[in-house]
DNA sequence: TTCTAATCTTTACATTAGAAAGATGACGAC
DNA sequence: GTCGTCATCTTTCTAATGTAAAGATTAGAA
């Protein structure tokens, strides 16, 4: 399919590595990764089987280039939503629809991306960015004075696991076949995303009654003060 | 390993699809699914590579078996695990906790139970419960007082998807993998458990101070003023 | 006892990952 | 130019897997 037809007689490629990610890309969107194999992907760009372990080691070599791709594309998405709001809160909601909505579109490669291989011990730079762009959403609802002040991760790590747990549920788990479900996908995916910020929100404000009831004889019910979070990483 | 001496040498080996359910399992939490294979089982049995065939008509059979036993297995951790609970609250943590560390304790039975194969197109009534056990919690902590009122399983969706993703992030994703998450599991396991329920009961705190904002225009000389919800300062 | 059907074995085939060694040709040194 | 050199690609081979087909064995019904 690649019409590759001018040169398809040539001995060597040219740009195998670039294609056969191609067409990897292909056959994990359509099928998943089970029907992701060294020869199907030869077959496809037009070259013998053993032609692939010229450019990736093994086949988990190839899941690891495909792996560092995916969250490429993933981490970009992210941060592109996220430019799409103007208060904190719309951001934060912004971007969990759009780690939802990847994950549904693509289910195979959230699987690649978040089930580490035996192999692959290490965690790159670019899978915590991801993390990372999450707690500045969150740092910046605090700021807003929209959610609780202290460990900004700590907030992060219930909305990373709420959206992670959402998407994942969505996109391979059996929820999505759960007829009743299934058709309220987009309704269920914004009522969840209201309820977490929702609950940072009023979070904070439970946080301040508790504050003034505690110190209601010092006569301060002002604003929120610093307090002592102040050193924060 | 199965010290099946006595009867090693019996044509018929009497109960064979027991035992290969049994070796699966020793299989599946020692190395993952991609470890089983039939003929690994059939060695283990002591049995010839095609005897499994006779028990299950092939490979994603044996799957869809071992997955309604580890459903089977997960829904009675997590119901035990709530009865060890007196209060809605504290029952709603311990039920998360049990889910929690069911996942990081045998992993590859998550993947199986939360993984759809193609040809497994209904969801059993086993999985149906495990939702429906977590949105009997979210009611009892409404019946309390401690969570706002209205449809349970908007609430349940955000508990179910926060757990979830917890579960798999910690125990397939590559937030195990990092260094200074891995040695905090069960510092940060409460604790997002904490600040998701901390969130319903601040929520249904928030919910009545709403409610008796637009009913009581007078003005309610309440603590809190600071309404920093609208724009940033 | 004999028959039958369930259970297990043997044999066979297609597909996969990967190793090993040979073929090809692009490109720089002469 | 021609002549190596070396990355790239092909051929060939081995071992493992899933699974179909047909034969062997035996428990239990008739």
């Amino acid at each position: 399919m690649s019409a590759e037809v001018t040169e398809s007689k040539n001995y060597h490629h040219g740009e195998l590595k670039a294609a056969l990610l191609e067409a990897a890309w292909e056959v994990i969107d359509a099928g998943g990764l089970d029907k992701l194999t060294m020869r199907e992907l030869s077959r496809r760009v037009g070259v013998s089987h053993a032609a692939p372990y010229h450019h990736f080691k093994n086949r988990d070599a190839l899941l690891d280039a495909l792996r560092q791709e995916a969250f490429a594309g993933f981490t970009e998405a992210l941060a592109d939503s996220g430019k799409r709001a103007r208060s904190p809160d719309k951001r934060l909601f912004e971007m969990g629809r759009a780690y939802i909505d990847f994950a549904r579109r693509y289910p195979a490669r959230m699987g690649l991306m978040f089930t580490l291989r035996p192999c692959e011990a290490e965690v790159s730079e670019t899978e915590r960015r991801s993390f990372e762009v999450l707690v500045d959403a969150i740092v910046a609802l605090q700021k807003a004075g929209m959610a609780p002040k202290g460990d900004p991760s700590r907030l992060a790590l219930l909305a990373f696991s709420a959206v992670h747990g959402f998407a994942k549920l969505w996109a391979e788990g059996p929820i999505s076949a759960m007829p009743p479900y299934e058709a309220t996908y987009e309704k269920s995916r914004d009522q969840m995303l209201r309820t977490l910020i929702r609950g940072f929100m009023s979070e904070r404000v439970l946080a301040d009654r508790e504050r003034s009831e505690t110190r209601t004889r010092a006569g301060k019910p002002s604003a929120t003060k610093p307090r002592g979070s102040g050193r924060k990483r």
